[in-house]
RNA sequence: GGCGCGUUCGUCUAGCGGCUAGGACGGAGCCCUCUCAAGGCUUAAACACGGGUUCGAUUCCCGUACGCGCUACCA
């Protein structure tokens, strides 16, 4: 039985496109599945297209993913060069073997030519294609004026009549008439393959056994099996993926949003949720289990259970998928990525104990979406209150609350190394002096020690705090909160 | 225009001839409660349409509609 080679083929044109790394997953799960290679190629044959640094970016993202492949630029297998650019006289070699074999034959016709066919043929609404103007011409003639210098490209011979029939895994059969077929273009004048070309000679040279790619690939792989054949090479399998699309469903682009996956990275996006998000758009493990891991993914992933219809990207349920990764992180690792965030933020002049840190950790973790919530939801617990929510304050805020807080302070104070059980019995003490509710005492001193009306529990925050902070931040209240609530003293 | 592919709640989807059409996100409501979350419970919400095949179609076949993709010396 031969091995499982996949490939995930990107063109180095920008950033990693969230429908791109959804591809090069698939690819990589089902690879990984069956125990077999994942590859990375990268098809830069129309250099006019060509971004610097492109690779590297794409390369880097796709690590950041963890989608990491086993051969591929920089680290190099069996089957190297990975970079098409590299393997420019593999395809002039094949596309020649090609015309010498009579499948194929050199085309001189200028692109104005080829304008202007196009242009005639859109006007008597036929369906635009090459005419096959050359080739008629004998071997002799063609061989004679390629060798005057005269620019030529080399196309394939499709059959004028018959059909062609290719199993795709995902979609079963299909078919279509070699008719509508056009003689493709697969070697360019100025040497460089077509993408048909290159595709076929690459994934034959590198054993690809499956051939895993987005849907728009479908129309144009008649013309790949054909190449196969005229080689005489084994047929890959196919897998061609539904599209992503946007809210209008129409095919995932920029303008209705972000596409690349650079942007979730930066919007904070953990890598487990956005991998585990995309793998979800279109594929789905069978029962009722969301939330997956890589490696989880990698044990339940098949072919078979990709879907046939396209997805909208959505990102309201990525959000979601984001507080699941997030919250099921060990307190270690989140730790981490809250100091990073607090190294990039306001506070980082200020030190905080790992001990404090990890406090404030698991008061919050119920209630972030983000790592950076930790920073932006309770910014209370780095400083005291900027200022007094307002909302809160006319909701909770009473005329006698300053003096409430004041007992309450009073029975802080004497407290020695409070817990949070001697804050609860401290305050219900001062409310029953005061003859009040507890809720009397609890809501203006939230306000008093956070500034705002919601977080974790009370006493969680206090015992945080610590007593003389806490008891600093209610006498600052008592000074500064009657002024925004408007009330006389 | 031609060719191809697709169509189940708003979104992601389960379903592979017989189901009160299930789940998740989001929404609404209730409970819990010092707030906000989390959690629990409840709820609204879908088989594009028309023909067949069949005892019986969401499911199989054929049309129609709609959507998308492809139709380059781009990938």
């Amino acid at each position: 039985m031969s091995s499982v080679r996949t490939r995930f083929a990107p063109s180095p044109t920008g950033f990693l496109h969230v429908g791109g790394l959804r591809t090069a997953l698939y690819n990589y799960l089902f690879a990984k599945k069956e125990n077999g290679s994942f590859i990375l190629r990268i098809e830069d044959t129309d250099r006019s297209r060509k971004v610097e640094g492109a690779m590297e970016n794409l390369i880097d993202t796709l690590h950041w993913a963890g989608v990491e492949f086993d051969e591929g630029p920089g680290k190099e297998g069996n089957f190297g060069p990975y970079i098409q650019s590299q393997r420019l006289s593999l395809y002039q070699r094949y596309a020649h073997q090609l015309v010498e074999e009579g499948k194929a034959y050199y085309c001189f016709c200028t692109p104005e030519r080829l304008e202007e066919i196009r242009r005639k043929q859109i006007a008597a609404k036929i369906s635009a294609s090459y005419d096959r103007h050359c080739r008629a011409f004998t071997k002799e003639e063609a061989e004679k004026r390629r060798k005057t210098g005269e620019p030529f490209v080399i196309r394939m011979k499709v059959p004028l009549e018959g059909e062609l029939t290719f199993t795709d895994i995902i979609r079963g059969d299909v078919t279509i008439a070699y008719k509508i077929l056009d003689d493709q273009v697969i070697l360019k004048s100025d040497g460089y393959p077509t993408y048909h070309l290159a595709v076929v000679v690459d994934d034959h040279l590198m054993k690809i056994s499956h051939v895993i790619r987005g849907e728009e690939w479908l129309p144009s792989t008649p013309k790949h099996v054909l190449l196969y054949k005229y080689f005489g090479w084994e047929i890959p399998q196919f897998a061609h993926l539904p599209l992503l699309l946007n809210p209008d469903k129409s095919k995932l682009s920029k303008r209705q949003g972000d596409v690349a996956v650079e942007d979730y990275r930066l919007k904070g996006y953990l890598r487990e949720a956005l991998v585990n998000f995309v793998a979800f758009l279109g594929w789905n493990p069978g029962d009722e289990r969301e939330i997956f891991s890589l490696e989880e993914l990698i044990r339940e992933f098949s072919l078979e259970r990709v879907g046939k219809s396209g997805a909208v990207f959505n990102t309201e349920k990525l959000d979601w998928m984001n507080f699941e990764h997030l919250r099921r992180k060990p307190d270690a690792e989140v730790l981490c990525m809250v100091k990073e965030k607090l190294m990039l933020s306001e506070f980082n002049t200020t030190h905080f104990s790992d001990a404090y840190l990890l406090s404030v950790i698991s008061a919050m973790r119920e209630r972030v979406t983000f790592v950076k919530d930790f920073i932006e939801k309770s910014p209370y617990f780095f400083r005291a209150p900027l200022h007094y929510d307002a909302d809160t304050v006319k909701k909770r805020w009473q005329k006698d609350s300053p003096s409430y807080l004041k007992k309450l302070a009073e029975e802080f104070s004497v407290l020695e190394s409070p817990t949070k059980e001697s804050y609860e019995t401290a305050l219900h003490r001062a409310a029953e002096s005061l003859h009040i509710k507890n809720s009397d005492l609890i809501h203006p001193l939230r306000l008093a020690v956070s500034g705002m009306g919601a977080g974790p529990g009370l006493y969680d925050i206090i015992v945080i705090l610590g007593k003389d902070e806490t008891v600093r931040r209610m006498n600052s209240a008592i000074e500064k909160v009657p002024a925004i609530a408007g009330f006389q003293q």
